[in-house]
DNA sequence: CCTGCCATGTAAATAGTTACATGATTTG
DNA sequence: CAAATCATGTAACTATTTACATGGCAGG
């Protein structure tokens, strides 16, 4: 259950309303958890109604801007929830499945055949986008991790653990454009 | 949606009960694609019901064993599902939500110092986790995928293409033991 | 004032998790 | 035959995704 700690850390990093969350979760903080707008609203309205947040509006307001900063009691939460021991999520990749399904149809007959075809074109195909991720990730720690870097967010967080985050990004998607390369010759023939 | 297709590929390496297939989840094709017995039995069902695979019994048997088996039907909807461009997955991992969570706790703060040394132990426990992991993936690697192996299942499926898919787990948990070596020492002191 | 966009929200469907129930089979 | 285990299944809940709805605001 990380969705509502992941939104706690944004906003305690920077308050901001619902749509500007929803914009850092698609980059910085939403690299390693995702959520759409419905799922951030829905959130923000539960952590307001448990008091680990605030909004400055008080009524409903629909179509306006509604701006949330944690309380104390959210910095608690997240304190208490980063300590609990929690196992690590399994690899969940649906090509990784798709190329077993393609391992059971026949080289030489005609479905088996096709497969393997448009299977070559789509690890070239997410062989791009993860290279893509990666030059982006490495952009970010050009930008943000120099030595004396420029503008910080209101709660200066700790750089090098934020570095350390984005790091793995690096290295996870430097492993998958590896990985490609090693395999697209498999299906090459 | 991997998981009936996830279902599909299994059954079609070997028929099998839903008992079985569960266990084939908790190693080989799920370490890619996770699912619970109740998931399975859910999917068997309506599998079934769509005519992509058989059961030998008629009737619902409550404790007995039931064996299924993919149909024609069947595969052709795993060959239809193959061709499918479908992005990847984003990386969802709660560790680095946690750790950039600590990232904005004060170091020196009593809150902070503490998730600090905990987040050391927990990364040191992940790093045994995904060593353990890999050391599994190496082990299958050398078992099933060494010249002239033995054993195969029915359908004979391509070797060199289940060995790729191992081999991506491999490199993934190899980079997971990278980068916790390359920053626990941030976690120190 | 109308059009497009921004921001917030509702509703419904699907997927996944957790807890529990029950029949069959094996084993001491 | 009693207990443990195996195998199948139900129910309830939570999380996630997809589609849609509606109010406010800014610019032409």
């Amino acid at each position: 259950m990380s969705l509502p700690h992941a939104i706690l850390t944004s906003l305690a990093e920077k308050p901001g309303s619902g749509a500007e969350l929803a914009q850092r979760f698609d980059k910085s903080i939403g690299y390693f958890w995702q959520a759409t707008h419905q799922q951030i609203y829905r959130e923000l309205a539960r952590l307001e109604e448990r008091g680990l947040i605030r909004s400055a509006a008080r009524e409903a307001t629909r179509g306006r801007k509604r701006d949330y900063a944690v309380l104390p009691a959210g910095l608690e939460e997240l304190a208490r929830w980063t300590v609990l021991a929690q196992d690590p999520l399994p690899v969940r990749d649906a090509l990784l499945v798709r190329l077993r399904a393609v391992a059971v149809m026949r080289a030489g007959s005609a479905p088996g055949d096709t497969a393997r075809a448009v299977m070559r074109a789509e690890l070239a195909r997410h062989r791009g986008l993860h290279e893509q991720q990666l030059s982006l990730y490495q952009g970010v720690e050009g930008d943000d991790f120099t030595a004396g870097s420029g503008a910080q967010a209101q709660n200066t967080p700790d750089l090098r653990l934020q570095r350390a985050v984005l790091r793995a990004g690096i290295m996870f998607e430097q492993a998958w454009v590896n990985w490609a390369d090693e395999t697209l010759p498999t299906l090459e023939h």
